[in-house]
DNA sequence: TTATAAATATGTACCACACGAGGTC
DNA sequence: TCGACCTCGTGTGGTACATATTTAT
């Protein structure tokens, strides 16, 4: 639908007409910005220039808006499963009523260590593309290559401590918990750690948390497109995975009180994780969103709790599992007994039909076939 | 660009009746 | 305490229909 909408937009034209260049190598599509370098870069470009230090492996950078192509994202259209920049958000969202009700989550940059620290518990060479396709950055270390060819429930599992910290987030301010629709996965288990984290945080000053003016009106109450497993396997898996890596980048950050001051630990969906634990970028003016949108740069710190330790983590991990092989989506059928009966019992035009009923159907169609018309076939 | 119609997708009510659950004797 | 009996509400699946959404014009 995006897609569709997004051609509307802007007059039909595809990405490669419009779609802006990589500022590296001039010739491929850009797929993100790094802000440190002010610049668009390719995904080949990206992975080529941000792996040759360590200084430029913590750029934050942000996924370019799938609509235009052409500016950062600033949004994760929840029902579109696509990350938009603010005038792509504004135009597309404010088309139709219908699309107004779609659920957008601010994109924040979130630092951390995209390819990689030796400090990183979990690989974190793994970065959401545009498309919401995840694409593995190779150099990992041998123990993380070893977790990232885990099931896929891993990875997922991985990602269950961010949504937790979202959910709190969510629990300390109303309005970007808004964003949210309460859709943070039940099975993730989260209530522990929100309570731990309510004892950790519970004398933040509330006053950090200021409000994001976004519509509340238009996104507030609206689930219009829920994660749904079946839909996009890909993005909701990768979508977790990603999560956790942001949340064990962001926890680096955080384990460093130095960098509190300027990071944002507030989970974007869909933007690569670059580790900022300098202050180089504190400095760096980020333009005052249009009113209404979100203030991404600038928003406040938000704190992360202290590391979980290995085995308090694998026992969250393991529990939350169990919790996932126990969730069932088809319908479950308490009594066989009745399940059997119901495929036997006679019904017409799909309803349940009294015997009698059936008889006298079959005598009547009977009779007509009998007679040389075209027969009633009983629908049972 | 907008409006409208058509096509497609999704959700739900409906039906009869065997049987489980609970109460009574 | 246990078994027999009774009553009532529940659950079951295929279809039609209503509604929502997408696509075409």
């Amino acid at each position: 639908m995006l897609k569709e909408k997004s051609r509307g937009v802007h007059g039909g034209n595809t990405s490669s007409h419009w779609a802006r260049i990589c500022d590296t190598c001039q010739s491929a599509v850009c797929t993100m910005y790094c802000r440190a370098d002010s610049a668009y870069l390719c995904t080949g470009c990206d992975s080529r220039i941000h792996r040759t230090s360590p200084e430029a492996s913590r750029h934050q950078r942000m996924w370019v808006c799938e609509a235009c192509e052409r500016a950062p994202a600033a949004f994760l259209c929840k029902a579109d499963a696509a990350s938009l920049c603010i005038t792509c958000d504004s135009d597309i969202h404010s088309a139709q009523p219908l699309a107004r009700r779609h659920q957008r989550v601010p994109i924040l940059p979130i630092p951390g260590m995209l390819c990689g620290t030796p400090s990183a518990p979990y690989p974190s060479g793994l970065v959401m593309g545009p498309t919401g396709v995840a694409a593995k950055i190779e150099f990992l270390t041998q123990d993380e290559d070893q977790t990232i060819h885990e099931e896929e429930d891993e990875d997922e599992a991985a990602s269950w401590p961010l949504f937790n910290h979202v959910k709190n987030i969510c629990n300390q301010s109303n309005n970007i918990g808004r964003f949210f629709g309460g859709e943070v996965d039940e099975y993730l288990d989260l209530d522990e750690y929100n309570s731990y984290q309510d004892n950790q945080f519970s004398n933040q000053d509330n006053n950090q948390l200021q409000p994001y003016d976004v519509s509340q009106k238009s996104y507030g109450s609206d689930n219009v497109v829920p994660i749904q497993y079946g839909k996009s396997k890909d993005q909701i898996h990768n979508h977790g995975f990603q999560l956790g890596r942001e949340y064990e980048a962001s926890k680096n950050v955080y384990d460093n009180p130095a960098s509190i001051s300027h990071t944002v630990s507030f989970s974007s969906l869909d933007v690569g994780v670059v580790p900022e634990s300098t202050t180089s970028e504190v400095s760096v003016p980020h333009p005052r969103p249009p009113k209404g949108t979100i203030d991404l740069f600038s928003s406040p710190p938000i704190p992360m709790p202290t590391q979980l330790s290995p085995m308090d983590r694998e026992a969250r991990v393991l529990r939350y599992r169990e919790k996932k092989k126990a969730r069932k989506f088809e319908k479950t059928i308490r009594y066989a007994s009745r399940k059997a009966y119901a495929e036997t019992r006679p019904r017409i035009k799909g309803r349940f039909a009294k015997r009698t009923d059936v008889r006298a159907n079959q005598m009547f169609s009977s009779t007509l076939i009998e007679e040389g018309g075209y027969g009633i076939v009983p629908s049972f």
